[in-house]
DNA sequence: AATATTATTCGTAATTTTGCGAACATAAAA
DNA sequence: TTTTATGTTCGCAAAATTACGAATAATATT
């Protein structure tokens, strides 16, 4: 067994993190979150990248767990993962809430 | 002017997203958040790698407005950027909030 | 002035990411 | 059965990321 480097959560926070790390990949959650149909054509008529790209990004957010595709006839359907995108959003929120508590400004400068 | 393929928001939580998709970079951060002193040496002791590749996510923390250093004597103090860390809780409980409101399972399955 | 401590920068290598167009797969429609 | 429409996969190139040790810089300490 390889040595526990980081935490189940900070590899989970991380990987999460990793794939939301490109303006595309936002931007495709952005559509698909206020959207009920979802297609590859919809998603990548909103992006200004070949749609080979597209597939990419889709795929990297799949694989993330934070979307999921279906296959519907010659479409395929996307839409996001809410139960991953819940957990995604309560570790989130944990991570950033651990600092901003303790009011003041930072400990650095000064 | 270049096209502005991507809004302001979706730009910069791609940013706070990239800096923090690395589990290395979450534990620095998870540390510095519950520390009051913190220097370099401390974050090291943390980590299991090499201390040139500490300085390198330091660096992306610092490039990405999520923490600050400050020398002090041979040794370097960092913390949180508090006022960046409360911007990128509200973006990223903003853009991960968008989804969850719909109850419901996801529009994709069955 | 010489040495020790602390952290960054440099040089390098291996891997991953990003992006594109062409080729391919799949299933509906003609 | 041959098109047509829709996406994925392949092959490739350029750039960025990750990681390390050695060298360097800066400042205390002796």
């Amino acid at each position: 067994m390889a040595t526990p480097d980081y935490t189940i959560k900070q590899e989970l926070l991380a990987k999460f993190a990793k794939a939301l790390g490109h303006p595309a990949r936002i931007a495709i959650c952005d559509f698909l979150a206020k959207q009920e149909t979802c297609y590859f054509g919809d998603i990548n008529d909103e992006l200004p990248i070949a749609k080979s790209t597209v597939s990419q990004h889709l795929t990297a957010l799949k694989e993330a767990g934070l979307i999921q595709g279906e296959i519907e006839a010659p479409k395929v359907k996307y839409c996001i993962n809410k139960e991953n995108w819940r957990l995604a959003r309560e570790l989130f929120g944990e991570f950033l809430g651990q600092c901003v508590c303790k009011t003041g400004g930072n400990c650095c400068e000064r």
